[in-house]
DNA sequence: GTAAATTATGCATTATACTGCACATTCGTT
DNA sequence: AACGAATGTGCAGTATAATGCATAATTTAC
């Protein structure tokens, strides 16, 4: 399921960035009770939430063709 | 903005598999409604919403290193 | 061990995505 | 032009994402 796939890149990603939920959350304006659910993979996130969080992260939402 | 590129994905898409909006929306459970103001890049989807479009599409979300 | 920091969960409220219906506009065909 | 098909808009109701607060559980540092 995409939703749990991107939930662990972000927790992933951040980590590499030493960044701590609270910090990912100031950063990008989102809750942290918000990105929370979203590392856990549990939740239906925006594409506007998930922008936010993925632009601190220096991340990008891309559509691609499937591979598989 | 991630939205707005999305949406024009989706439907040139959406164009080269020779489908109507109408044909997205029955294949994927998105009322028309909703494929519209996706494609048109005004609203903010879930990625829930997101995911069932792109499926249909043979389209698949990703995150990845922002290039630029 | 224990204290503090970090991550996680329950519940209630607010904001907003998603939808259906009716109607309007645009596009293609004759 | 005139008709039907496809795409788009306004408005209202419903479902659910996003949030804050309090409280737990977990991890980290001392």
């Amino acid at each position: 399921m995409a939703i749990k796939k991107i939930g662990l890149q972000i927790k992933e990603r951040r980590n590499v960035l030493h960044l701590q939920q609270k910090d990912l959350s100031e950063l990008s304006g989102v809750s942290l009770r918000t990105v929370l659910q979203v590392e856990s993979g549990y939740g239906n996130p925006s594409i506007g939430t998930l922008s936010k969080l993925a632009d601190v992260l220096g991340l990008e939402i891309q559509l691609s063709i499937q591979t598989k």
